[in-house]
DNA sequence: CTGTTAGCGCGTTCAT
DNA sequence: ATGAACGCGCTAACAG
């Protein structure tokens, strides 16, 4: 009854609509296809029928084999759980089916091992372009890929690939976060970020921070990572004095998770002791204490261009390769009350 | 130079490795499957070296039309934004790939149209088995995808649909939420839960919820639903005198999200005024006003178990269908203090 | 406009 | 133990 273990599963075939139909295979295949319209009525009417009657469904993989087109999109994710991830494959996925695509998303959980096999993987599957937005290591395979099929990263560059780029605009988030601090009195600031792993926006967020602090002669600034220190990096960073009111600026969703964290263990008031500012803007940011102030990204418009570049190269786009930085949109809650408070 | 419209990549084909090991395509092939045995160290031998040279990756879709079997594994969710859904999913891919399956995800946004149309694709690029995470509409197609395919319900049931389901032990989550609360001195409970949907899980929790109700004689309950009205009702909720003290018991995550919000509209302190206890368990729940207490799902299990199943019956399990039911696990944070405060 | 033919890359009988 | 030949389901020439 439920031999799902037999190879051949028996499904209705072009051969099967076309002999239903009283035409070739051809037929069928043009009805499928771009040329409905090299068909008479007559003829396109029987094979409609034919296909209602029974049920047919073309094969994607037989036509895939033959065209060379799978109308499949790979996505490599470095860690599915990150809400940044998922909101940008939500986008991708969107503009994916828009035009007729599917995604095929790989999860690394930021394993090096993983991302090689994941990415043999897509490229058995003869997927048409590849969205990236892991570490890039295995440059290599990414290179033999990248001569087979066009690629776009996400969120972060990739050392000696020329491909599509889209992200935020970093500098720019970065300097409306400190415009903002500035003006709600906060004097202190100690950014907090991920270890750096190697993600190019990472090390973009931090590096503009400390050159733009540079440039903010009122505004004292250093910064730290996550890890198992991050609560007695804290209180170090609330117990030193310096030069007036002091803010937290997380660079990111996961960041802030961690810093808040801290601050609590730390039995800080959230957030009359210390300012907060964070990238990224998660549903439960206004939850938490006063609420928390975040730089929130598009991440929809992010997702949606990733594919749209992929898709003008497959339409035979030959032009330099290009960079879209997306903007931040500041979204003021409690946590950067600051003087006006 | 760029030309990706080009249908045909000029990849390394298994009769490019036949003719650099000066052997036949059926060596090849059987070095690549699972005869390996039958060859000679002499020829598997060159065919490694071949293979290694030129690069040669098997072509997963030729395989799959000869073979029928493709290796993919599809998984309709209803909402990829729900963190339970990720966590699962996270579950269901760690699983696949350990067993050389790979996972095809497709996002419904809760439409019935986008549901049907991934259940054809799904359906023609030959998936071997599927799971489902929606709420199941097009019974038709489902029932005609269930012939062909093995198929397993995550976290619903779908009506007449005879198939493996593994979700969680509703009647004993509620039961272990409304002992913790009596527990701690709560006498007055309003279940929240998301809009009648016709999600099943939804539908047991609250008539799981109503019936204790009845055999709780200290316990006095109700129950509403999310929505515009939301902040509204808990205020009547908490303006009516009860039998003592009140707290929320929120059936997901969304519903938990819901409702801290319209308590803080309230300006209601959390948790002194009001306790909670909520299912699922976000990673925010800890930064909440005191915490909130949760009932976490074993969201990886529930995910591996999903796959396995769809393993057994790809190997030929024939067996009634099963339903897995898994136990929550309580979390106690400060939204429940209670009494003991 | 329509049918015939020849593969796409691979697995699988058959022989040998 | 190995190779030749056929076909999976479909598209793309080429004829007619």
């Amino acid at each position: 009854m439920n031999d799902f273990s037999a190879a051949q599963r028996s499904r209705v075939t072009m051969l099967d609509v076309a002999e239903h139909a009283k035409v070739s295979k051809a037929s069928v295949s043009r009805f499928i296809g771009e040329d409905r319209a090299l068909l008479s009525d007559a003829i396109a009417q029987r094979i409609e029928q034919s296909i209602a009657e029974l049920g047919y469904r073309p094969n994607q993989m037989a036509r895939g084999l033959k065209r060379g087109r799978t109308r499949l999109i790979g996505m490599l994710v470095a860690d599915i759980r990150n809400p940044y991830s998922i909101a940008v494959m939500h986008g991708v996925e969107t503009a994916c089916r828009q035009h007729g695509y599917s995604l095929v998303v790989c999860n690394t959980d930021r394993d090096d091992e993983q991302e090689r096999q994941h990415l043999a993987l897509l490229r058995s599957y003869n997927i048409e372009g590849l969205i990236v937005n892991t570490l890039g290591h295995h440059r290599d395979e990414l290179h033999d890929l990248h001569r087979e099929m066009p690629l776009v990263l996400v969120d972060r560059k990739v050392a000696h690939l020329e491909s599509d780029m889209v992200g935020l605009d970093n500098p720019a988030a970065v300097a409306m976060a400190l415009a903002h601090l500035e003006e709600r009195g906060y004097r202190d600031v100690l950014m907090v970020t991920e270890p750096f792993d190697g993600t190019s926006s990472r090390i973009e967020r931090v590096s503009s921070f400390k050159a733009q602090i540079e440039q903010h002669p009122v505004l004292h600034g250093t910064s730290i990572e996550t890890g198992s220190e991050l609560t007695a990096q804290l209180k170090t960073f609330l117990d030193t004095p310096g030069p007036g009111p002091k803010a937290l600026f997380c660079a990111n969703g996961v960041a802030a998770l961690a810093s808040t964290h801290a601050l609590r263990e730390l039995k800080c008031k959230l957030f009359e002791d210390v300012g907060l500012i964070a990238l990224d803007d998660l549903d439960w940011y206004p939850l938490v204490g006063s609420g928390i102030t975040a730089l929130a990204q598009p991440t929809t418009d992010i997702g949606a261009s990733a594919f749209e570049c992929l898709l003008k190269r497959l339409r035979g786009d030959d032009s330099a390769v290009r960079t879209l930085d997306f903007s931040a949109q500041l979204i003021v809650r409690g946590s950067t009350l600051g003087d006006s408070r």
